[in-house]
DNA sequence: GACGGATTAGGACGTATGTCCTAATAACGA
DNA sequence: TCGTTATTAGGACATACGTCCTAATCCGTC
């Protein structure tokens, strides 16, 4: 049996917090008062809003990996793997028109404040990017898997930035479908180059 | 002659900085410092850091209008115009390697904040989305226009977080490529398109 | 050369925030 | 039951920041 502690608590609340209101605007306050606990009890979880930062990127990647692997649970196939991906923008798509793409938002703000756990916010970009390499590559596109990787992360890393901007739900859901498109297209076209080979 | 004044110091250094380190980080005495005038001076100009901000949004209102206005002069065609848009990505991939694109940072991070100047930030956003729409529409796209310039538009943003993110400057120029393929398919099917109505 | 508005300098003030300390309380093993 | 550790509460403290005020200085005009 797992207990929820109440550092697990704080993980979470400033979680959500540094998601919606960004790292630098959320006080110790804010999370304090999320949890309802006072700011000492706080003091004796985390010594510095920066140990907070480093748990929430923690949990982030932990989160993270449980969902890659329910992915490559869930589908044989790398193109259903590749298309569960993309779907998280429609299955998000209320928080993203709102606060924009957890990771992309992070990595964004650490950069302007040159923040030393900045490389720890990559390391979530680059859990997607390993893990939608493995599928690409397991979908015949060996030499690419790669840069379709960063191809896909970057135009959901887009559709993200300007459905917050428009707050446009349509956009999303066009953009995505394009994306499948654009997915069964290249499932295609390796599937005709490992005809060729054989 | 127009003359310098110490008002459009302020805002150019504020535009600066607030694309560097982001908007909530960059204090007031940032600015001054940057400058080189004090606080006080400072007030006189700008009665609180929101009109500052507003500020930096118009002269980037202006700035971005100027180059558009210059790509269209340049060139005839509307696929080049559109080139000229893709390529900025290159024109500034030492900034945008470091901090993003000033345009998403900018909407993402006002988001977060909840900050009344939002729709300005957009603002920015639409006028890139406006003219992108009108050399689409010009190249033939007339019911797809706005749909092109979204979709070009987000593409960008993606390659500029994820840019900013690996620190990958390839990666920037693979993508612009693959960015200038698909709109020469674009333009080539839009060609066609008009053959078969005439 | 004197006046008046425009501009600049420097500091005061209140608030918010990250950090830290100490005392009280809860939990738990001997 | 007692004592030790883990946990919680509340407040102190220094700093940074946005805002505001007042005095000094510059500069064009009469």
């Amino acid at each position: 049996m797992t207990t929820i502690t109440t550092r697990d608590h704080i993980v979470a609340a400033a979680n959500q917090l540094f998601y919606r209101q960004g790292y630098e605007h959320t006080s110790f306050a804010d999370i304090a008062g999320e949890v309802q606990i006072s700011r000492g009890n706080f003091y004796y979880h985390f010594k510095t809003k920066d140990e907070i930062l480093d748990a929430v990127i923690g949990a982030r990647m932990a989160e993270t990996q449980a969902m890659l692997d329910e992915w490559e649970a869930e589908s044989e196939s790398p193109a259903d793997r590749i298309r569960s991906f993309i779907h998280i923008l429609i299955a998000n798509r209320t928080d993203i028109k709102r606060f924009g793409c957890p990771v992309g938002t992070l990595t964004t703000e650490l950069a302007k404040l040159n923040h030393p756990s900045q490389a720890g916010a990559t390391e979530l970009f680059s859990l997607f990017r390993a893990w939608l390499s493995v599928q690409f590559r397991a979908l015949g596109c060996k030499k690419d898997a790669d840069r379709l990787a960063m191809h896909i992360l970057a135009r959901s890393q887009g559709v993200a930035t300007l459905a917050s901007a428009f707050g446009d739900e349509k956009f999303i859901r066009r953009e995505v479908g394009e994306m499948c498109d654009w997915l069964a297209w290249i499932a295609a076209a390796a599937g005709s180059e490992e005809q060729e080979k054989s």
